[in-house]
RNA sequence: GCUGGAGUUGAGCAAUUGGUUGGCUCGCCAGACUGUAAAUCUGGUCCCUUACGGGCGUAUAGGUUCGAGUCCUAUCUCCAGCA
């Protein structure tokens, strides 16, 4: 019957709910999310594994680290939608068999189309937005004039054509070069309308119009417990105008999410529960940050509304803790909210202090890869050839695999002695000592490197769910204040620059 | 010992018939990275200088030439073949 089809699913309480176990001040809680596959205890950080696999990372390392939840790309799993849904679903499919998220494939409409970075510092000297994307160098802004912000052509009516700017040179991609770098014709085209988003995929060159239904349809197959609505990420180029517009775009786009998710349930009743999360936009002002809470809280579809949120967007970061506000003290209580796309410890403490309960981000495991170690007194830069002689641990206070192998049944010598790199290395500790690693990094030996990205990449995400644990331990026990003075304190007042 | 070939930067290679020669890759030294086109990218890497600038340089010593990494002579070193 037509009418049951349209009906919300009468499993969504059962299979995903969120409970909250403390709070903290006006917005701060810890809690319980109740998923198909697993609970998960927040805050908490997410993993990001875009393609169904976190990079260097296997399940087991994983789980060994405190993560209870994966993130993955409905985007980039396009094509491989219908075989995840054969293997049923993305836990099943990558072995994580534990709580997982999709972002909606939105996201993309930036980092692969106009490719402008989301977080933004206000310059301190002027006040005027610097565009240099997380950074206060000021060889960055130097060259972040007013001339890279991307370009936009908002001829009434018609799409509007969102090209890369000349800031996004490093993103160009090789394969492109054939067309895309051509006189006269813009790179890495995107065009987002009312309908959806076009634009060049730069994996394989052709053009891929993503639309809120294929998101979602594709989110389902994936499986995984946690989805994103589909939305329009602006950029700090973007004014007020166009956020007006894009808004109300992204404002529709979550209705037509809503309504696909409630198809797409119905049609698919087998399988488990699925949650679906509004996602918010509207940049750095507050009448529209406050819109889109309004807006998705209140939205129906067929008895269906969204089982959490995602906070979402360019933000600056000076005010990041006044804009999640302004969101989070309309949305209800009782669902989940989850900030897209940041994991620096600071941001953490804003998030959660303002009523966010999970995070994900590429940061750590990126980071790690490329030799940005974090440790309580500040990141360290691996590479650096001080490291080369630095017999200490990463950390000596963490407990993570490459920190204290014992704990997590490691074997650090085997490693140390493999290569002739590595042969007049100490080895009598039972850690991997920042000089090992060093060494491990930049060897030659692809397995040996290979290690070394998984134990730094580990000892990242360790330093981060660590962080979301002691969090919530302080929220319980109601030391959060306490907690983030000290944390941030030792960790950004050593910080080397 | 003879014959042939070759000597450029930390390494491996470039540099039109002699024509403004410090280039490329790696290594090294730094920096960046926030819902992953990223085990990636950017910058630096002869000497002096904070910088602006300046100086020197193609095994060594001479020579030819307006001009030499390039041509000539000698020496040294290395490689290959022959003895």
């Amino acid at each position: 019957m037509s009418f049951s089809n349209d009906r919300k699913d009468p499993r969504a309480e059962e299979f995903f709910s969120f409970e909250i176990t403390a709070r903290y001040g006006d917005l701060a809680r810890a809690g319980v999310i109740h998923a198909p596959h697993g609970s998960i205890e927040t805050p908490t950080f997410t993993v990001v594994g875009t393609h169904a696999a976190v990079k260097c990372l296997t399940p087991n390392d994983l789980r060994a680290v405190g993560v209870q939840v994966m993130l993955s790309n409905g985007y980039h799993l396009l094509r491989r939608a219908v075989m995840i849904d054969a293997a049923g679903g993305l836990a099943e499919f990558n072995g994580w068999r534990a709580p997982t998220m999709t972002d909606s494939g939105g996201f993309q409409i930036m980092s692969l189309g106009s490719g402008l970075g989301k977080i933004v510092s206000m310059s301190e000297e002027d006040g005027a937005i610097s565009s240099n994307v997380f950074s206060s160098s000021s060889a960055r802004s130097e060259q972040s004039e007013p001339d890279d912000i991307p370009m936009l052509d908002k001829s009434s009516g018609g799409p509007v054509v969102r090209s890369a700017s000349s800031a996004l040179r490093a993103n160009e991609y090789d394969s492109e070069k054939n067309c895309s770098n051509a006189p006269g014709r813009a790179r890495n085209l995107t065009e987002v309308d009312d309908e959806g988003v076009t634009f060049r995929d730069p994996y394989h060159g052709r053009i891929v119009k993503f639309t809120p239904e294929l998101s979602i349809a594709t989110q389902h197959k994936i499986g995984a417990d946690v989805m994103m609505a589909f939305d329009e990420l602006t950029s700090f180029g973007d004014d007020y105008d166009y956020n007006v517009e894009s808004l109300e775009r992204t404002r529709i786009w979550a209705e037509r999410s809503l309504r696909e998710h409630v198809r797409q349930a119905n049609l698919r009743r087998g399988k488990p529960y699925q949650a679906l999360f509004g996602v918010l936009q509207g940049g750095r002002w507050q009448d529209l940050r406050e819109k889109a809470a309004h807006d998705l809280a209140a939205m129906r579809i067929r008895g269906a509304e969204f089982d959490g949120f995602g906070l979402g967007g360019a933000f600056e970061k000076e005010r990041l803790g006044e804009t999640i506000k302004w969101m989070t003290r309309i949305l209800p209580e009782n669902k989940p909210r989850h900030l897209l796309g940041l994991s620096k410890p600071d941001d953490i403490f804003v998030g959660v202090e303002n009523g966010c309960d999970t995070f994900d981000c590429v940061a750590p495991t990126r980071e790690a890869r490329h030799g940005r170690i974090y440790t309580l007194d500040g990141d360290i830069n691996l590479r650096r050839s001080e490291f080369a002689s630095d017999e200490r641990p990463l950390d000596p206070e963490c407990d993570c695999p490459a920190c204290c192998p014992i704990r997590h049944c490691e074997e650090p010598r085997a490693t140390r002695q493999s290569s002739g790199l590595l042969r007049g290395a100490r080895n009598d500790n039972n850690y991997f000592s920042r000089a090992t690693l060093r060494a491990m990094l930049k060897s030659s030996e692809p397995d040996e490197k290979a290690r070394a990205l998984s134990l730094l990449s580990r000892h990242n995400v360790r330093f981060i769910i660590r962080l979301t644990e002691q969090i919530r331990a302080s929220i319980i026990d109601g030391t959060f204040d306490e907690l983030k003075s000290f944390w941030l304190k030792r960790y950004y007042g050593t910080i080397k620059s």
